[in-house]
DNA sequence: AAAGTTATGATATTATATTGCAATTCGGGA
DNA sequence: TCCCGAATTGCAATATAATATCATAACTTT
C-alpha cells in the first residue's frame, strides 16, 4: 500500500477508458449523497461531471464556460455554490495553488490528501499517504500547534512527462 | 532541533521586540542581495519592511494600501513586481491558501518550508521540518513522481490561542 | 394546500493578478 | 564624463477569481 488509490488516484495511462472514471465517480457521488440525505441536484451533478471530464484541475470560470455551451448560462454564484456543496461533501477538492478544482478520488472518506501536480501536462493525482499526514501532525505538535486541516500540493513531473 | 528557527520561525510571545525582527530581516536581505549581485531597490525594500511589520500574512492590496499612505501611490504591478523579486530571492513566501505573503524566516536558504496558520489570531510560523520533506519526497517517488517544489500549509491553533 | 426550508437566478460588486507600453534609472564601458 | 543597453518603475487597461444581495423557484413537511 503506497497511499495511491483507484480511479485517478495515481497517474493513469493516457488511453485508459476515462468514461469509467466519470461513471464511477458519479455513482459514488449519488450513493454518498443518498446516504447523507443531501441533494445532488442537476447543476451539482453536472458540475461534478464536468470536473471529471479530465484528470486536470478546472477553474470555476472554465466550468462556467462549459455550462454556457449547453443552453443555460448560469452566473458565477451558481457554479461557486455547486462547488461549495461538492467540497462540503468531499466529492471534489480545491487546489489553492492553482485556484482550481479536481474530483476526489476517494469520495466519502474524510481528510484532504496530498496532490501531485504535473507542471508539464497539467494532470494531477491524489495521494493519500498516512506517513505524510503523520509527519505533518508531528511537526506541528512539536511547535505547540494544534493541526486542523492541511494543504499539501506538490509540483513536479508525472511518470509520463518525466520520460519525455 | 525541531525544525523551527529564529526570528518568527516559531510563535513568539506577544510582547517580543518586533523591531528586532524587522531590522534583522532587512539586514539579511541586504546581505543576500549584495552577495548575489541583485538590487534591493527602495520599493522592494519598503515592501519587505511592510511585510515584516507583523507575523501575519499580508495581501498584495494591503501592502498597496500601506504604500498609498506614504505619499506615492503605486499601481498593483509595482507591488506584484516587488513581490516577485522577493519571492525569487527567497526573502518572502506566498501562502496560496490565503493569497498572501509573509517574510521568510530563513532567507538565503533554498526550499519552501511548511507553514502553520493560526485561524484564531492570524499569525503564522514557518516550520522547516526535514522529516516532512522526506515523507513527501518519498510519497511522491512511490507514485513515480519527480517532486520539484511543494506547498504545505497547515491551519489550526497556535500555542497562544489554543489556551485562550 | 400552506408554511418553512433549501436551492437557483440575476445583478452588481469586490478582490486578486496580469499585460503592454512608455518613461526613467542604473551601472558599465568608450 | 558621456553614452549605451539593461533593468526597473509608472501608468492605464484588463483579465481572472470570488462574493454580496435580493428575488424567485423548488422541494419537504405537515
Amino acid at each position: 500500500m503506497n497511499g495511491l488509490h483507484e480511479r485517478g488516484g495515481g497517474f493513469l495511462p493516457d488511453q485508459h477508458d476515462h468514461r469509467d472514471c466519470i461513471a464511477s465517480a458519479l455513482e459514488d457521488a449519488i450513493a454518498v449523497c443518498k446516504e447523507r440525505g443531501v441533494r445532488l441536484t442537476p447543476v451539482r451533478q453536472r458540475v461534478l461531471e464536468i470536473i471529471w471530464q479530465g484528470h486536470r484541475p478546472l477553474g470555476a470560470y472554465a466550468i462556467l464556460e462549459v455550462l454556457s455551451g449547453e443552453g443555460h448560462s448560469p452566473a458565477p454564484p451558481t457554479v461557486y455554490r455547486a462547488l461549495e456543496f461538492l467540497l462540503s461533501q468531499g466529492l471534489v477538492h480545491r487546489l489553492s495553488s492553482l485556484n482550481a478544482f479536481v474530483g476526489c478520488s476517494r469520495p466519502g472518506h474524510a481528510g484532504a490528501g496530498q496532490f501531485l501536480l504535473c507542471t508539464a501536462c497539467g494532470t494531477t493525482a491524489e495521494l493519500n499517504d498516512p506517513a505524510i499526514d503523520r509527519a505533518i501532525e508531528r511537526g506541528a505538535a512539536a511547535a505547540g500547534f494544534v493541526c486542523n486541516v492541511h494543504t499539501v500540493e506538490i509540483s513536479g513531473l508525472c511518470p509520463h512527462c518525466r520520460e519525455g
